[in-house]
DNA sequence: CTGAAAGCGCTAACAA
DNA sequence: TTGTTAGCGCTTTCAG
């Protein structure tokens, strides 16, 4: 049925070892010999079989990706990036969204393991860090990273005060911040920061913790409209939530930028579309994803990494969901 | 390092033929060997090797998706549909974005071969589908389906016509229809609908190409404004091109949906946020793709399938790019 | 009911 | 330079 390395052995007239040889391009091999070896390979249309490559190697082209949740936008973003880079190089990828749900992240890095992946990608909260740290094979975080683990994510630390900052000197006054899950570092990270940059300025704010979905985004707009009748600037933890508030302040006929600027974060497709276009932090996401796969593949290799955490830059993309100029 | 078979037999007592046997449970053992291996399982924290088990079996417990971009946020609605199902069952997915390339195409399709996956759901322009029907695998279509393999998708037909009948029903009068690409089967089925509607009840219609994207939407919308300036209504190829077009028609100040009403297709997230909320056509996303993985499921265990060709119901979705009620 | 042995397709010593 | 051999970890006859 299939053909193995044995027929093309006997199609070309010599032994498996020398058919192996020429595919690895391992150990001397006459040029007639590998020529033959080539011919029949392809008269066959001999594939290798990666299985049997990878039982014996112990080691294989494919590569975990561990990912909270790919309908969120955000993701399928650095999944392209990632896959992009590790299909140019060869590489395979398995995927898994885990909903941050600690049981699936363990049953995809068990089941990838168990299918002899040569690395790992992921993205999970804080609290499931441990289970990657002690793996047989390199892991890089993304986004959701770990301290303890070489890692690719924004800074979020200047995305927070970069939003912040935005809000104050457009005039805003009372702030509403929108908390993300405080589980995953980022957003973490850029919660506490604005924080900070608007207790330094002394700016009236309060925060509601939102999921990072369209929906509990609309469910805390209403609270946020209800309990705070005077806010007039909001800080979103995301684009898909800030889109929410966009939506319930065009309900309550609230003016946006005039009367409630807001600010999101990400900068996806979706936040040129919404009207008026969203504010926001720009991330530079797909980018995130090949530097992650670029520092998998440099660990796969046992290359030296320059920087075990690699950090990148987000900047202030300003659109008319903020008044222009300064105060 | 690794624990393997053997070891597990050492530590129980007994062969690996019989741990294999517990395993699988296979063949007959005595209750108390069972134990006696399954204690050693836990003690030892032993995890078959589905590298050495695949090799063997000449299967395995993986299923290759191909998809044409999960940045369109169309794929990763489907995809999660599938990955929900398949892991639910014990499946692992492999994934590759093929952006409607052909070499692509193959070349996932090759590795997953020889990764020995055990199905193959797959959503390929009709170009491309002699490439998957002499396969050794069960293929399963989904969305860009093929005639002659078993397939899921939504009823384009009838989408095509629920548009078009809506902007007739809503009094439009000079109707611009945008053509998506015509080798995506979907897309061609709900032009052709669209068109044959428009033609019987004697509409002015023209049509414009377009891609998929929000950006291609764009450059179209200003042609399409430039060009055709007395239209009243666009039948647009999916929402983000529907998202474009209110963007431009924003821009250029014309009132959605008094002096123009637009129609999207998909029903993605977006279609809620954009301003005005975009009336389309639903498709059931999520759940084609359980259907789909439903649907390989079956075909790889040899069971018998009611269908081979699954078409789900689409409706439309009235939101505030039309006007509501009739003439 | 259980173990020994062979083999899935490939690669890597080791000889020749 | 090439072939022979052994073995990656597992499953499955086939004896017992």
């Amino acid at each position: 049925m299939t053909v193995t390395i044995k027929d093309v052995a006997k199609q070309a007239g010599v032994s498996a070892a020398t058919v192996s040889r020429v595919l690895n391009n391992s150990g001397y091999v006459y040029e007639d010999t590998r020529k033959a070896v080539m011919e029949a390979i392809d008269r066959l249309q001999y594939k290798p079989n990666e299985v049997a490559r990878s039982l014996y190697k112990r080691t294989s082209k494919l590569i975990g990706l561990v990912l909270p949740d790919i309908a969120n936008p955000f993701f399928p973003a650095l999944a392209r990036g990632v896959e992009d880079k590790l299909q140019q190089q060869g590489y395979r990828v398995i995927f898994g969204n885990t909903d941050s749900d600690a049981t699936k992240e363990m049953d995809y890095i068990d089941t990838f393991l168990q299918h002899n992946v040569v690395g790992l990608i992921a993205s999970v909260d804080r609290l499931h860090h441990e289970v990657l740290s002690n793996l047989r094979v390199p892991v890089v975080t993304v986004d959701r990273t770990a301290e303890e683990l070489p890692a690719v994510y924004a800074d979020h630390k200047s995305g927070g005060r970069l939003a912040a900052e935005k809000l104050v000197t457009s005039g805003c006054k009372q702030i509403i911040v929108l908390r993300g899950p405080q589980d995953a570092k980022p957003l973490y990270d850029r919660f506490q920061s604005a924080m900070q940059y608007l207790s330094e300025k002394n700016i009236s704010v309060n925060y509601i913790d939102c999921q990072l979905s369209f929906e509990d985004g609309r469910q805390k707009a209403k609270e946020l409209f209800n309990q705070f009748p005077n806010t007039d600037g909001i800080i979103a933890c995301n684009d898909l939530v800030a889109a929410a508030m966009l939506y319930e302040a065009a309900n309550r006929k609230r003016k946006v930028p005039e009367q409630l600027q807001v600010i999101g974060y990400d900068d996806i497709t979706i936040s040129e579309i919404v009207h008026p276009s969203l504010t926001t932090i720009h991330q530079p996401t797909y980018d995130m994803g090949i530097k992650a796969a670029d520092m998998l593949i440099k660990l796969i290799n046992n290359e030296k990494l320059g920087t075990i955490h690699e950090q990148l830059p987000v900047y202030l993309k300003e659109r008319n969901s903020t008044v222009n100029g300064g105060i």
